[in-house]
DNA sequence: TGCCCGGGTGTTTTT
DNA sequence: CACCCGGGCA
């Protein structure tokens, strides 16, 4: 059977259409995916070189997968050859042929975000900023979006607006931290995640020979979740696609959720402008989802302003109705979900694969963990801190940063001395003070102290000397041996490796585990490179790594249920979908309450979450919810209202009045978003009719701010009410696994109880802390 | 030089 | 609550 006969005609006509520009506006669940990998296949099966066909995606996840697809069509040795991947994968491999034209390392280091607040962190203390005012985090998003926006330090610094709007802000030094920032990643070798955009334009902007060698290389330009793409990224692709202009641009409108990074759906709806002579293909049917689902998304989207005119419909069944949980705390909330899931799962049969909570800020994770850990259902929280941020990844990488670009400043700092060699922080100051007098970067300093009249005595001169040996003796090394080899000589002879294994404490433990894992990862790299011919080296390695997300790293062997961000959800479908958390100033965002775009940003927030569900969606709320350590109430989301509710199934303690907040004691506080809401609602009666709101049940009431915490009966922790902990239990411990307890001592509630782990040996434990889960008697 | 404590502070979302 | 930073102490 060909490949087009799995398509319908709208996917067929997009896939078959292969010369001149051409935008496919796809619904969600409209079989996206699948038109770009066939319409790929289809170019190679009518004599395209794959070496000439660039197809840009969000995630590299999303590039492998497809790879595998096309491959099943044309055959690996062709599919291989295809240029896929993100944005920046892509042009920091470019930038890595170019790197000389740019003038930077052909191993520049990309720093991620936390090393670029250092180096803001640097430049505010050199400059005697202070970081309450100029708050790095901040500094940062704006040099960002200058960045995204192609602005350089010098236009920034020359234009009066943002002079003015800057000055108005009380931070009129943003320009020359930016410059700074940017001349101080230059000396360093390198570039942040935004400059893999921006450079990547300088680089066309400068080099048109180099540009002209690139229109002509990629005679086919693909783009998926156009939407999303910046206008760093999209004059990018426009100047890229200027000569053959056989550019394809997927994307979903309602489904643009990262303007806060600088992407712009005017990019969607410009898209005529630039190719007048563009045809336009409309994917309309949802194959993912239920009709209730599809339906309920819709009605909510059509409150949207901002849109392209669109009809997603299918032919699926109606389905489940949209579950609705109203918890009173946000423990409860994640005990009402986890239960829930376990229901469907043993009714139907279904793998923990079948699930997925979403959320829409991070901190929501732990109540929903807590309550899967103590119900055994294995899960997995994507997003949060990854992988490659823990610090003691962080440590052995910027060792490998520093092996491969001694210039990388951020490095330097990190492993100068670590592990401790006698280096501190006064002789650290002195090395950076003398580097910014002379213009040179650290390790020049560092490499010949002498030369620069570093002022330290002898024996820290002896030691730097040793430190300098050491990381070039690995430097020279880098085109020798292996990827893992030497990845496994530094992490042995810096010692990291004989350090962490002498901590036997879980913490230590843990990391242990963790550079294993990076090394096993290295080893991986290298056999893959083994395999396919490609270079072996450990400075490709580090090119790889740093641009990995999270969602990269799912792996399809385990079962577990998905914890993730909504945002991190884009592109991904589970038959059951949790979105938790549905409660005003949590989602929508209060940060998002003060202008329409905003609040449609968060919408179509919402709209994607919906639609992540092929079966059933449920949504749930606390009426009561920690924040910043405080009890604080909730009100149901208006995304709630905003369905039809003919597709919502509301349970039986739900009270569709909003409860009256002046009851609670916030008095005004809470009322901005009801007022706001009267404006903007097309339907100004919605709350008006109703009748004096009735009291939710069992929230407390009349109770001032910054109480103490109420203790409830749901709140009781099964985890910590070790009560029932006797010596010669079975017990199981999150981290450690099952073990025996064998002492205990002192009361409560501060019984100690030793603790036999079969995998981990005997440990001392405080009940109140450890979370410990009794299991049921095995003799 | 390194660790521990206390206070202050802060939450969208990510390559 | 949880993190980060700075200051004080061993």
């Amino acid at each position: 059977m060909s490949y087009l006969d799995e398509l319908n005609d709208h996917q067929r006509q997009a896939v078959q259409h292969i010369n001149g520009p051409s935008m496919v506006i796809a619904g969600a669940g409209s079989g996206k995916t699948r038109v770009l990998t066939y319409r790929i296949a289809h170019l190679i099966k009518n004599g395209a070189d794959p070496f000439s066909i660039l197809s840009l995606t969000f995630t590299n996840k999303a590039a492998k997968e497809m790879k595998e697809r096309i491959a099943s069509v044309v055959g690996y040795s062709e599919a291989r050859n295809i240029w896929m991947g993100t944005f920046h994968s892509v042009f920091a491999k470019i930038l890595r042929f170019e790197a000389d034209k740019l003038g930077y390392p052909k191993n520049f280091t990309i720093y991620d975000s936390q090393d670029s607040k250092s180096v803001i962190k640097g430049i505010l203390k050199e400059m005697n900023l202070d970081d309450k005012i100029y708050k790095p985090g901040l500094v940062f998003s704006r040099i960002s979006g200058a960045k995204n926006n192609l602005i350089s330090p010098q236009e920034y610094l020359n234009n009066k607006d943002v002079h003015i709007s800057d000055e108005a802000s009380g931070k009129p030094k943003l320009g020359e931290i930016y410059a700074a920032y940017a001349d101080r990643c230059f000396k360093a070798g390198a570039m942040d995640f935004d400059d893999l955009l921006y450079k990547t334009n300088v680089l066309f902007r400068d080099h048109p020979q180099s540009l002209h060698a690139y229109q002509h290389k990629f005679k086919y330009l693909l783009v998926d979740e156009y939407q999303d793409t910046n206008y760093a990224q999209y004059l990018i692709v426009r100047k890229l696609a200027a000569v053959n202009e056989n550019l394809c641009v997927v994307g979903d409108d309602a489904q643009s959720i990262y303007s806060f990074r600088g992407a712009n759906i005017q990019n969607i709806l410009n898209f005529k402008k630039d190719y007048p002579d563009y045809v336009l293909f409309k994917l309309e049917q949802n194959y993912r989802s239920t009709q209730t689902i599809v339906e309920a998304a819709n009605s909510v989207i059509k409150k949207n302003k901002d849109q392209i005119q669109k009809n997603v419909w299918t032919s699926n069944d109606m389905g489940e109705p949209i579950a609705l949980l109203r918890a009173n705390t946000d423990n409860e909330e994640g005990r009402m979900v986890a239960q829930s899931i376990f229901e469907h799962k043993m009714n139907e049969q279904l793998k923990e694969s079948a699930f997925a909570i979403l959320y829409r800020t991070n901190a929501q994770s732990r109540s929903m963990e807590e309550a899967l850990r103590k119900m055994n259902i294995p899960y997995k929280i994507f997003g949060g801190l990854s992988f490659y941020q823990r610090k003691e990844i962080k440590d052995l990488l910027a060792y490998f940063r520093l092996i491969c670009n001694p210039k990388d400043e951020e490095a330097l700092k990190r492993v100068i001395n670590y592990p401790a060699r006698g280096i501190g922080q006064t002789t650290i100051d002195k090395i950076i003070l003398s580097a910014r007098e002379g213009q040179h970067s650290p390790w020049d300093i560092v490499k010949e102290p002498a030369k620069f009249a570093l002022p330290i005595n002898k024996g820290t001169a002896g030691k730097i000397s040793e430190f300098v040996t050491f990381i070039e003796r690995f430097h020279h090394s880098l085109s020798i041996i292996s990827a893992y080899d030497l990845a496994f000589e530094v992490a042995q002879s810096t010692g990291i490796l004989k350090d962490l294994y002498t901590d036997k404490s879980p913490e230590g433990v843990a990391r242990y585990e963790n550079i294993q894992e990076l090394l096993n990862g290295v080893k991986d790299f290298s056999e893959q490179r083994k395999e396919q011919g490609g270079e072996d080296r450990l400075d490709e390695f580090l090119m790889d790594v740093a641009l990995l997300t999270d969602a990269d790293q799912a792996d399809e062997k385990e079962d577990y249920v998905s914890l993730m961000t909504i945002h991190a959800s884009k592109g991904l479908e589970f038959p059951y979908v949790y979105i938790v958390g549905m409660e005003e100033n949590l989602f929508p965002s209060q940060l998002s309450l003060n202008s329409r775009s905003d609040l449609e940003e968060e919408r179509r927030l919402f709209y994607v979450a919906i639609t992540r569900a092929e079966r059933q969606a449920t949504m749930s709320m606390a009426n009561t919810r920690y924040r910043w350590g405080n009890l604080t109430y909730c009100e149901p989301s208006r995304f709630i209202d905003e369905i039809d509710t003919n597709f919502v199934k509301f349970p039986s303690n739900w009270d569709r009045q909003l409860s009256d907040v002046s009851d609670l004691g916030f008095g005004q506080e809470k009322s901005s978003w009801k007022s706001f809401n009267k404006k903007e609602d097309s339907s100004p009666n919605s709350y008006q009719v109703k009748e004096k709101p009735k009291p939710i049940s069992n929230v407390p009431r009349g109770i001032p701010k910054n109480l103490k915490r109420i203790p409830q009966q749901s709140d009781t922790n099964e985890y910590t009410s070790v009560e029932g902990v006797e010596v010669g239990m079975d017990v199981e411990h999150a981290r450690f696994g099952k073990g025996k307890v064998v002492k205990l001592e002192g009361s409560s509630p501060e019984t100690k109880a030793t603790i036999f782990f079969p995998g981990s040996g005997k440990k001392v434990l405080l009940l109140k802390f450890a979370k410990l889960k009794l299991l049921p008697d095995t003799s």
